[in-house]
DNA sequence: ACCAAGTGGTTGACACGTCATCCACACTAG
DNA sequence: CTAGTGTGGATGACGTGTCAACCACTTGGT
């Protein structure tokens, strides 16, 4: 007979409870927000801030779905869309047949510019403000514990 | 001229990186592996899981809606959804004319008893294994703070 | 030179979430 | 009773994410 399963209780219940309901609001409403001030969906926003700020405004696509950690079809996709929104372009790989180049269009920079400083006044005033510098700290630790944690799991 | 935003940065920023990455793979994976385990979506899981363990397997769809905090249209959408393959049903409401019931089916109920063990095991794999016991009860307290900070601003 | 395998990227089908709109019924004031 | 307002819920359009299949090009072995 198999073992049955230990259902979560107490304080590990409270945690996890806890954690799920926060960040799913936080997340809503942060996002909400960028759509509501910026006219970009929370999307947009990740793919223009990687490749402007960390892909000096030009990549190729692999390597901006493995910078924000997203897979290839799903950047594609989203590539596509924000294309025909005019944020970004398309070009072609000289070195190599395959491959194509992502640029950031003088609209897609201005986008970002724009919608970069409303977004991180959001993060400090609904995340940032709400804990002290310890309990910040605390939280990077704990998220840092809990991703090495799942990089030693294959799955 | 407008004040220059302030950009996250040290602890701060550090605070808001790891935390946005964690919870992404965490969430990422936890929905990945009910999907594999048990043929059912997140949502598919969080309705069936709300309502059979804290509605008796019978609720009116908006306070099935409350209960989960989702909007009343994603409710009704998933509920449509979840009634094709046959997870639920809806009934009608005989003292109010406009209202529904949604129902828990058989199969329904045998999706989630077999899912839920299954979920239990991975949130302990991936995350409560991960962290002391200090460190969770630290998250549930971090958690509270930031979840009562937003509820005190209203968007 | 050639063929197999790998890599970079696209595509289509489908499930999901949001927003705005709409509809039927309920409730209240007059 | 009836007009207006509120509430429970459904619906359609649209943007988004995932999976599996696919295609074109490159690379490495023989």
């Amino acid at each position: 007979m198999d073992a049955p399963p230990r259902w979560l209780a107490g304080e590990e219940k409270a945690a996890w409870d806890n954690f799920i309901r926060m960040q799913e609001k936080l997340i809503g409403r942060l996002s909400r927000h960028v759509q509501s001030d910026s006219g970009m969906s929370a999307s947009d926003y990740v793919v223009l801030a990687g490749l402007t700020e960390r892909g000096g405004g030009r990549m190729r696509l692999l390597d901006l779905a493995k910078l924000v950690e997203w897979e290839k079809s799903r950047m594609s996709h989203q590539v596509t869309r924000m294309t025909k929104r005019g944020l970004l372009a398309r070009e072609e790989c000289p070195d190599d047949g395959r491959g194509a180049f992502i640029v950031a269009t003088p609209a897609g920079y201005k986008a970002i510019e724009e919608a970069a400083g409303h977004h991180v006044e959001h993060v400090r005033r609904l995340f940032i403000e709400a804990l002290t510098p310890s309990q910040l700290k605390a939280l990077a630790r704990i998220s840092e514990h809990v991703l090495e944690h799942m990089e030693k799991q294959s799955d």
